[in-house]
DNA sequence: TGACACTAAGACGATTTGACTGATCCTGTC
DNA sequence: GACAGGATCAGTCAAATCGTCTTAGTGTCA
């Protein structure tokens, strides 16, 4: 039972500090990032985004702008990708590739407030109406 | 941006595969289990087994029996309760602690066939139903 | 007593991860 | 062009994790 290498690359920690910090405020530069992730922080912290920036590129969720100097750095994936990520994965090691396990147990917990629950159920009409006119077609 | 120690202890691959035989035929012993994941191996794959039950009891994933000769055990979580382990600490990191938009994912950007679609229907609908009886009382 | 299986404890090498250092390169200003 | 100050690049570092493996001690039974 040799260590799986992920068949999605996921993000840590602080990588995921730095896409949110992208999202949020792209392009952006390096000093730009460490500024605003390590307030009062020296050269080592900008040398910590910048390595963190290098791993990101390496999984292709960042894209780095080699043009202009400094470069600039721009996300590219967004936070619904990298949710869909994790739950394919999740799908993947826990559920044999079906996703509507998952479904079962996100909708049967406890935390669904009425609005939700009615914002769920428009998606699902939403998505029988789809489904219906598709068939027709 | 130190290294976060996870809220939920997850499983790794490995102890996945121990608790998934745990699962199908409980209590077990370490030979038992051995002999189903490794079934040529020898000592030291015993003592793999071994090493995986007890990080897995550290857990708390596993319960073992230390009355009986040689000890047996026993897994004291189910699948069901690893997915929704994992899928709270996605909504926790990626979704501010909402399961919502894990749904919206689900359900919107995943094929879901026609019987998985009404089988979430159904479960919506009752849901809803149980949901404005305890607003009746 | 001897053989044998089991338990317990630790160490291993590889990998990951956040942090850090030092050297080189660029760019604008004088 | 020379220089200063910043940006880039290429490593290292320590701590932690993970699957594996070794070894020593303990119990059981013929």
């Amino acid at each position: 039972m040799p260590r799986r290498d992920p068949a999605r690359p996921d993000v840590t920690a602080a990588e995921l500090a730095v896409l949110e910090a992208l999202w949020d405020d792209q392009p952006a530069t390096i000093r730009m990032l460490t500024d605003r992730l390590y307030p009062d922080g020296g050269t080592s912290h900008y040398a910590t985004v910048q390595k963190l920036l290098e791993r990101l590129e390496a999984k292709k969720f960042v894209k780095r702008q080699r043009r202009t100097m400094p470069h600039r750095f721009r996300a590219s994936i967004d936070r619904g990708q990298l949710i869909q990520n994790r739950l394919t994965d999740i799908a993947d090691t826990l559920c044999g590739g079906a996703i509507a396990p998952l479904l079962t147990h996100l909708v049967g917990d406890h935390r669904l407030d009425g609005a939700e629950l009615s914002r769920l159920r428009e998606l699902v009409d939403r998505l029988e109406r789809e489904r219906n006119e598709g068939d027709d077609k």
